[in-house]
DNA sequence: CGAGCTGTTGACTGACCAGTCAATCCGACA
DNA sequence: TGTCGGATTGACTGGTCAGTCAACAGCTCG
């Protein structure tokens, strides 16, 4: 690149403090809860002092804010890609849930202070992204009432409904993991992808014809 | 009035303070949230000293323990009680989340508390009610274990995961009718009822033989 | 009548912590 | 080399509350 330096820095740690500030309150907040953790612990697990946080966030309640916008906005869009493609209804469940498990195992702490302190939190905190959670329900919505439309899927109840009911046995199946509560493992993971969409779907009744 | 007094105070207010502080406790956490709420808000809720609150509870949390286990041993009696009748799983199935949400119509501040504050917050404050709420999942999931057993539900996915999103449902409906994500009223809560069950029972699949 | 108990009061204290700010550092650029 | 501005530091402030405590009220019983 220039003859002064070199191409990359490679420095793994430092670069972006902004970044690095998020990172470690992802940790911070997984460890102590947002409530109990305190600006200085985000600090300290950044290896950064105290005031720099107020550089480039607001207030604390911003770094939380940031964190939960930056996912929520990307599920936001693979809901949207997957409901994009060419698939039937039930694969398109199976896509997100598997998606959002996905994102889980790869990112546990992440997604329990988005669970945990935002999405399960709508008195508190998570009241100001009520609207945005709700995007969610209304893309699979939409989903299910399509599937209803064409027949695919029975009409026995409304699609806002029946979002409901998938998205919140994802999060108690989420919710279970945090917790230690549902036992977790690469096997549990692909189970409750299938679990999810088969218990939405098929139903736990033994019809007759099945 | 009678000479030295009535054979019954009759006095609505009064009587049991130790009561009219966890009543109003209900009402000041349903307003503000366990956090935000000061313990003076829930004495002036109450027409009583602060330090009154300290001579019934040990603590602010105490409070809501106290709230919170009053409420869920109640439920957990009558689930067992539902259990216990010689019903089909199905019904069982609406019984229970009928009481649930008769619990949310008759007193729906209470209700907001437990989910909001205790069951959703598993965090902070439910972590010690963990045990307490998984002996509800635990009831459900042998509800749907025995039908599995006897051929009325069919066995694709176990009773434990059947039990967490029949209850997530549940709870992501009152979570909906609380924070006015949902339209609430007489009607929406017996469809409620209805699709609950609908959607875990009967699935969403249109099977050819239907 | 008074001793002793429970119930009741509310001012006060001690701890905690979000957010501020003045000072310092450091790289870019002239 | 000097100046400028953003990055970085961490001590400090202000406000908030949970919980304490000393005093007081009113009843019961001897």
């Amino acid at each position: 690149m220039t003859p002064s330096r070199d191409v990359e820095p490679a420095k793994p740690v430092q670069l972006d403090k902004r970044r690095m500030i998020l990172d470690a309150a992802v940790v911070a907040f997984a460890t102590r809860g947002f409530h109990a953790c305190r600006v200085s612990d985000i600090a300290d697990e950044a290896n950064v002092a105290y005031g720099l946080v107020y550089h480039y966030f607001r207030s604390k309640d911003e770094v939380l804010d940031t964190l939960f916008l930056e996912r929520w906005n990307v599920l936001l869009e693979v809901i949207a890609e997957i409901d994009a493609q060419p698939l039937p209804a039930r694969e398109k469940l199976h896509a997100i849930a598997s998606f959002i498990i996905e994102s889980y195992r790869h990112d546990p702490d992440l997604m329990k202070v988005i669970i945990v302190e935002v999405t399960r939190a709508a008195n508190s905190f998570g009241r100001t992204h009520l609207a945005k959670i709700r995007e969610a329900y209304a893309l699979i919505a939409d989903i299910v009432g399509k599937a209803q439309a064409d027949g695919t899927f029975r009409s026995a109840v409304t699609p806002t409904f029946a979002a409901l009911a998938f998205y919140g046995a994802i999060e108690q199946v989420l919710t279970g993991w945090i917790f230690d509560t549902l036992p977790q493992g690469e096997p549990e993971f692909d189970q409750a992808k299938a679990f999810i969409v088969e218990t939405i779907c098929g139903g736990l009744d033994a019809a007759a014809a099945r």
